[in-house]
DNA sequence: CGGAACCTACCGATCGGTCGGTAAACGAGG
DNA sequence: CCTCGTTTACCGACCGATCGGTAGGTTCCG
């Protein structure tokens, strides 16, 4: 077992999860190769394989880094806990485009029969959903100015974050994710300022 | 010039392109091989090679097909001239997962670099905007009852319709899409009987 | 000494694509 | 009707590249 103890281990397996993030939103998981990621660190392939020894492994290892320290990251809707919380997290997003795109194409990619992130994803969805339904409640009560209940508002609060991101990711100097997102609240409650 | 003339090869054509659109919404574009389409049509990869003289190619046809023919597709959004018809796409799309999971996948898949199906995505975003933008404005006017304009809420429309079939896609059989998207449009329009 | 941190040398599989053929269908001319 | 050249519709053999992964080291640090 690699990288039990020593800091000095765990500092270049973080070093290569970035690596592999970056390779991801470049070519997909599929296309990204160990070599691609490997050469980004300094290593060769099997190099690479003494800190992640399968390829399923590195792709378990950016989840879970995502899961840990990215306090910005697209989801990190599973912790606001007010409505202005989604907002910065769009707002921290639409300058973090590397990482969106890596996760808005795993997201794709998760689609497919048997892909590895599948499971991440449906668990990740169910709790994000429960998370802020009950911000939602929270904010609100059981129903939204709209009328909507929280559990039937927070799904699309979700697809609107994720569909935005792909609108956006393809026009990133044009498109306005931030605003987008805005006109959602204002929907969500007429009455906002924003 | 293979396909020319001859309805005997466009059917042929047609034939693999939907084999292309099967197998991609199980392997990705990236992760599907010209072999396990050839296959599924009683081919060689080679005899694919003739119809289409690369793999590029062959996702050409898988997109023009789309938007020939599938007027049930997700984004057939281009087409409706009222709201309630987006409603009936978001039905029919439940319907048909094969599809939804191609064009999911391979929107995914168009946001890491050099794309080919990138520029398409592109310009199908921008035309099913504007397109949309229209549709609401002959429906309501230059304000929506929520006090959007058109063209703040198609980007928003479209990103729901795109969000919600990757929270369905990994969880078909307890997601209702069709249900979520029509607390959608409650939103656009808390006075809709739907 | 023992384990962590690498590397060289390979491997079998798969990929998209080329080359060069063959066989059947087809249209035109006699 | 029958030839005959052309096009269409394929297939077998092959290729170079790349992929993830294994085996078996060596170096170096504690």
């Amino acid at each position: 077992m690699p990288t039990q103890h020593g800091a000095r281990g765990r500092a270049r397996r973080e070093e290569i999860v970035r690596a592999a993030i970056e390779v991801i939103a470049e070519r997909g998981y599929r296309g990204a190769s160990l070599a691609a990621v490997a050469e980004k660190v300094g290593l060769t392939q099997q190099g690479l394989l003494h800190y992640f020894p399968s390829k399923e492994d590195l792709l378990i290892g950016v989840l879970r880094f995502r899961e840990q320290t990215d306090s910005g990251g697209r989801d990190t809707v599973a912790e606001p806990m007010t409505m202005a919380d989604t907002e910065a997290v769009v707002e921290a997003n639409a300058n973090r485009i590397a990482i969106v795109r890596t996760f808005s194409a795993l997201l794709g990619e998760s689609v497919t029969e048997d892909h590895p992130a599948a499971e991440y994803f449906r668990d990740r969805y169910r709790l994000v959903r429960e998370r802020l339904a009950a911000t939602l409640r929270l904010e609100w009560g059981d129903r939204l100015p709209s009328g909507l209940t929280p559990e039937e508002a927070a799904p699309l609060v979700i697809a609107i974050m994720d569909g935005l991101q792909y609108q956006w990711l393809h026009e990133p100097e044009t498109f306005d994710m931030p605003a987008a997102f805005r006109s959602f609240l204002r929907l969500l409650d007429p009455k906002a300022a924003s």
